[in-house]
DNA sequence: AAATTATAGTTACGTCTGTAACTATATCAA
DNA sequence: TTGATATAGTTACAGACGTAACTATAATTT
């Protein structure tokens, strides 16, 4: 007897529809504002929320591919919107670090983030969606 | 007084985070056993678990952009797993159908596929697997 | 110390994608 | 009926992405 197969129930399918269509209205805010792809907005954010940090790092809590978030940093860095400092003693790595114009930014753009994300709070409900932020992160640690 | 912005409470960040951790799994399989590309992967699933429909159907249910399925479909078409026959009444459509070809690579990615969201569904547990996907459905419909 | 292996990050190349413009057909309005 | 508007789907172009190969440096092994 073989299972019948539902996409419905196939997590993969529905997460990245979901995603997908959660991330468009957001999306639209930075796109728009300050014509930056999703790399560079997570790379960012990231800055934004940790601190300096390394490349590596940010891949790490983007879950971002290397070649995108060097992508995203040099591209971020012609915006002088970050600095690099390479280390003394691990002359592989730099600490990346936001300039005030890129703490600005990510001012500008959090800000509207907290309004997003307010706005689908409540469309879905704050117990749900809380439970949502609950399920995600703990897939996350998989 | 201004709110602070946490990354791991906003939607759009950790559900694509989530999103591509969990696609890439099953990613490797369809792109390995196939060369398929992820749309081509959503277009061929749609047609199996669905039946027979147009281009703008496949949109719908994917939410995939019309360029996207536009293109997946004349990919998979090059393949043969599928064919097109144009509305006889509005010469605009064509309902796309799977040939048996189309229909037995369906079978053999979905059999992979419940192998692998069985996999996800122990790690996460079955309670909270299927309240993450009774959720995610919920914010679909918003 | 020299050779090997591992890590950080960049780049080249081909493919995929997004936007906008386009063709073709159908529907609606005057 | 004609003209205007809407819909289905494709395509051109530029930009973004993924893979693999690469440079540079550090750590490990012999």
């Amino acid at each position: 007897m073989t299972e019948k197969f539902d996409l419905h129930g196939f997590l993969p399918f529905v997460l990245h529809h979901t995603s997908e269509k959660v991330s468009f209205g957001f999306r639209d805010i930075y796109r728009d504002r300050y014509r930056m792809t999703r790399s560079e907005w997570r790379v960012l954010a990231t800055l934004g929320q940790y601190g300096p940090q390394t490349a590596t790092d940010i891949g790490t809590r983007t879950g971002l591919h290397k070649t995108k978030v060097s992508r995203a940093v040099t591209s971020i860095e012609a915006r002088r919107w970050l600095k690099r400092q390479q280390d003394e003693t691990d002359r592989r790595i730099a600490l990346i670090t936001l300039t005030k114009q890129g703490e600005s930014a990510f001012a500008s753009l959090t800000e509207a983030g907290i309004i997003y994300n307010k706005k689908v709070r409540a469309h879905l409900g704050e117990r749900d969606f809380d439970a949502l932020i609950d399920l995600l992160a703990k897939l996350e640690n998989m």
